[in-house]
DNA sequence: TTGTAAGCGTTATCAA
DNA sequence: TTGATAACGCTTACAA
């Protein structure tokens, strides 16, 4: 069983040489031949080996995606956008997360990338993890989303800019006490967006000349039990926020959370504004600065694969996304509530 | 540039065939031999040829997993347990969406398969989809996850089971007018837990000899604008439901908005029950049948590694995972908020 | 435009 | 336990 080439090219009267070149829609063949070709195969039902293939040509025809998470929202978003795009150009789309401390057995991202892929694509690993410093060494083709290092290609936000955005929108609705809630601890692995985020607000806060607690910051996780438990840490403070702007719309629901729980009402008693455009943000009427995520994973992996296609080693460059302030009942003037 | 095997059978000073065994751990080498190898091999930093492994050996070291939707909940979280079993066997996770109607130009997933994966893990497509049975026909080792498929492996939770049990929980607060957010309308692909939790619905109220309305079922298409939609036709009726079966908590949030947008509250006006366990369910209150979709992934994975490690066609069989209730405040005692 | 034939880097069979 | 060596099924100079 297994049909080969050489079968093709027996029923087809042609060399494998012919068969190989006709199929793979290569000039240089004569059209009646590749229609003689084409028919033959599709007779003999005949579907080329991708090892035989792989390993005479040197390429693999696929593309490797290195992600932390799977099942989280802008995770599995992004992993959509670079799905459809890799499957239209027929790119096999190796799925891989980078082993987190608790799976010790597993072996790391990078050594199980090499000699088997073309091209890589990695979402949002912290920039100074050396998981993705292995990954970068390998020398293979890569695109970043979400992350920059270095000079590697890469899709982002303007994070910063993003963050000044909402932040500036509370300071236009009259707040002044106006709350983070940010991710992890300091001294573990960051985002590249939590540092630009953090970096936006406080700009922010300093052109409006509106001071900075340190007691209104406090660490979401990027989860929303984690925003649930910063929200409270917040407003156990003696002088509570009357906003609060929250690194991620999960962080921000969480915080939501928090508020009922209080007997508050987010918007009416305190303000809540994240960054994402998360698919229940709308349900849950939560102001945000939305970000194009799935567009994100698309258009990386375009980039990707026009790197992959071009002769020349074409230096890809780092692609920024607009983002889109969308206000929702989560945020209104401040002391509306009295 | 290229380390082959064949560098490493020099260093060692053996055969290349003798580096094969050693560093694939068979029986019957030497132990000194062996570790001489591995010395060599980690001192060259020697990777194996994965396709010239794969055309030699005959096997591909690899899985596909064959979704409809990568971005929702469901469907990203079976992706993640399936994905660290797979990850944790050394195998190569291949990820491929099932080509909807939109998407034109793309192969459809089962030509896309064949002589590159040995086995297949199929989410949740409705079992009468073509692609499926095209995928099934090719014959490779196959294991469903939220789908039967006559005799087919699979692993599923009973959704007869699942969808009585949140029925009688209404039953049980005393509510007589149950009413039923569905997927999609008649004569389009169903999802086998679409039939099985219908009839659980009835056989439920059936037995409480309650009547079943027909203005009380409702389309969500599993989603939250559906379910928003769909509880608002509910709403309308004269006789409005005084409690709402949600075939999946993402119905159940647009559900509640709805509720919300006509002043009425879970729980208090209107009790809502879905299925799922989503993330959000406990952020929302939502009652809610959990299945352990996590472990899906996890144990349809280990289950086909095992059909793909035995030498015998051992015919895997089906497994059906256990639900649990989870009571939370939207769902209340009939009359409550009277 | 087509054919010949030499790889591509392993694995697996058979002997030794 | 080890080594020779023939596959595995394709791609790609190079020639014709």
């Amino acid at each position: 069983m297994g049909i080969t080439i050489r079968d093709v090219a027996q029923a087809a009267g042609v060399s494998t040489a012919t068969v190989s070149r006709a199929l793979r829609g290569l000039a240089n063949v004569d059209e009646q031949t590749r229609t003689r070709v084409e028919r033959a195969a599709a007779e003999l039902d005949y579907v080329i080996s991708p090892s035989a293939s792989r390993l005479a040509s040197g390429r693999t025809g696929s593309v490797a995606v290195i992600t932390p998470y799977i099942a989280r929202w802008f995770f599995s978003t992004v992993l959509s956008g670079v799905e459809s795009t890799l499957q239209g150009a027929g790119m096999d789309l190796l799925l891989m997360t980078v082993s987190n401390p608790d799976a010790q057995h597993r072996l790391p991202p990078a050594p199980r990338l090499r000699r088997r892929v073309d091209g890589v694509l990695v979402i949002a690993i912290p920039p100074d993890d050396p998981q993705l410093s292995d990954v970068l060494k390998l020398d293979i083709p890569t695109s970043l989303i979400g992350v920059t290092v270095g000079d590697v290609p890469s899709v982002t936000i303007d994070d910063v800019h993003a963050a000044r955005m909402a932040t500036q929108h509370l300071i236009n609705l009259g707040h002044q006490r106006i709350g983070l809630i940010s991710g992890s601890i300091a001294g573990r692995s960051h985002y590249t967006a939590e540092y630009d985020r953090h970096r936006g607000y406080v700009e922010a806060m300093n052109e409006a000349k509106l001071p900075i607690h340190s007691d209104f910051e406090a660490h979401g996780y990027f989860t929303s039990p984690g925003g649930e438990q910063a929200m409270t840490e917040l407003l156990a403070q003696r002088e509570r926020p009357t906003a609060v702007f929250c690194m991620s719309d999960e962080m921000a629901f969480g915080a939501m959370r928090a508020l009922r729980s209080h007997g508050l009402q987010p918007g009416r008693d305190v303000s809540l504004i994240g960054v994402d455009g998360h698919d229940m943000s709308e349900l849950l009427e939560l102001t945000t600065v939305e970000q194009p995520v799935h567009d994100m994973g698309r258009i990386a992996a375009e980039a990707l694969l026009v790197q992959l296609n071009s002769e020349v080693q074409a230096r890809a460059h780092s692609i920024v996304l607009p983002t889109r302030l969308v206000v929702r009942s989560s945020t209104a003037p401040v002391g509306g509530g009295e």
